[in-house]
DNA sequence: CCGATTTTGTTAACCCGTTCACAAACTCGT
DNA sequence: ACGAGTTTGTGAACGGGTTAACAAAATCGG
């Protein structure tokens, strides 16, 4: 017997793709409007514009999770629906915590976008005594300090650190050190974690500044559209 | 002679790669940093540890810049800066209106990160008359309906949409006629605007729901293991 | 029951981005 | 002036994700 074992499924042991993932909820919500629009079935093709997707990109995708479609048919809404909730993990409400009570903290806690996705935000911590004890969005602060009782009495995995710059290691390390495995940074900092600790990091200024560079880009476009007629 | 258009320079039509446009801001962090400790030069691997990348993709990211470092020795600080800089625009500021006050409005409003970053909010609007007036990190929230006023008065290119989903669709339309090129979405909703607009989209809760996954998926491969050593 | 039509699932080509590895270019000590 | 040591810039291999294209599988009309 050979020992070939480089071209395996390698899907089963590696997972869905995290472009894919990313996805996924975005089809999700789609099939949401589908729905509460009194659809029952839709074909790739309608779910991907709904999506804003190539189609062939979204049959590649829900491939991933299965063959839940009927060729020359489409695919069943509800069917569909609980099958990228199932494997998003959706069919159980995670409980995150939220490390910084500032705007950022606040903006999230009052987030609608997370009770229809199964998640939950169990507490918001922060430091600043002026802070604590006041109300966000059916939560109140607690202090810091509780952030280990917080992740035992949840059961946390998941943390969102929406800290000034300067906090977010120590929080990070403090996180970590409380069991939290899964990480949403928010502040403008590079944190050092440890591999079994998975960290995404948003940072917004960075966005705006990209499509300062493109339009920038667009700016200057026409003196090379000049040029390019000239030569 | 043949038609091998192919392999060209292709760089010069196309600019820099997203990915790296991307990136760019952190070095810049990264080198203010390095700049505040007073060091004057730093080696690529210094920069790229500051930056949390692998070295070789620091300095691929740079080579699309030009040759502003030197060989044996590093970049200077101050001239890599600049060159950064000047590649993202940042050497003008770049006005931006945020159309939405609610919790991530004020958020956004109040993020510091801009005004280093050569990203300015000139207005803040809103169709809610309680929030009309009321005063956000130094500047008034103006009616919605000022929209193409503010957009001429700032010469305002880059807009940032933090409303509700259900607006979106009509605030990204009234932008585009107003005369914007490039939209920031925080709303969780796909934006169908003309090709010549630029649209970058952050949804919060898909940040979460991915990392939600991963956990899912450690949760589930101690099974795999198992499953692993049986085999 | 069969051929026409629809739509999925998947293979293969392509493209972009990452990483490795090394030659070129610089500094420094002697 | 030269060799040893350092660090950049980049060519090339690699890998993942996107897209096009098509075979497989279903429906429908007659």
């Amino acid at each position: 017997m050979t020992l070939l074992r480089t071209s395996r499924p390698a899907r089963a042991d590696r997972g869905i793709p995290d472009a894919t993932v990313a996805r996924l909820p975005v089809y999700l919500g789609a099939l949401a409007e589908l729905a509460d629009g009194g659809r029952s079935t839709c074909s790739s093709g309608e779910l991907a514009e709904a999506a804003g997707v190539n189609p062939a990109k979204l049959r590649k995708d829900l491939s991933y999770l299965g063959s839940y479609g009927t060729r020359g048919v489409g695919y069943d809404v509800a069917v569909l629906r609980h099958h990228i909730a199932r494997e998003l993990g959706q069919t159980q409400t995670w409980d995150v915590v939220i490390v910084g009570a500032g705007h950022l903290g606040s903006a999230l806690s009052a987030y609608h976008g997370f009770d229809a996705r199964g998640i939950k935000v169990a507490a918001v911590l922060d430091t600043d005594p002026a802070r604590i004890g006041t109300e966000l969005a059916g939560v109140s602060v607690r202090p810091f300090d509780e952030l280990e009782a917080v992740v035992e009495e949840f059961a946390i995995a998941i943390a969102v650190v929406a800290t000034p710059g300067e906090a977010a290691q120590d929080v990070a390390d403090a996180l970590v050190a409380a069991g939290v495995t899964s990480i949403l940074n928010f502040a403008p900092a590079v944190l050092q974690v440890p591999e079994t600790v998975t960290v995404r990091k948003v940072d917004l200024s960075i966005e705006l500044q990209v499509l300062a560079y493109h339009e920038q880009r667009r700016a200057s476009s026409v003196e090379a559209a000049d040029e390019e007629v000239a030569g």
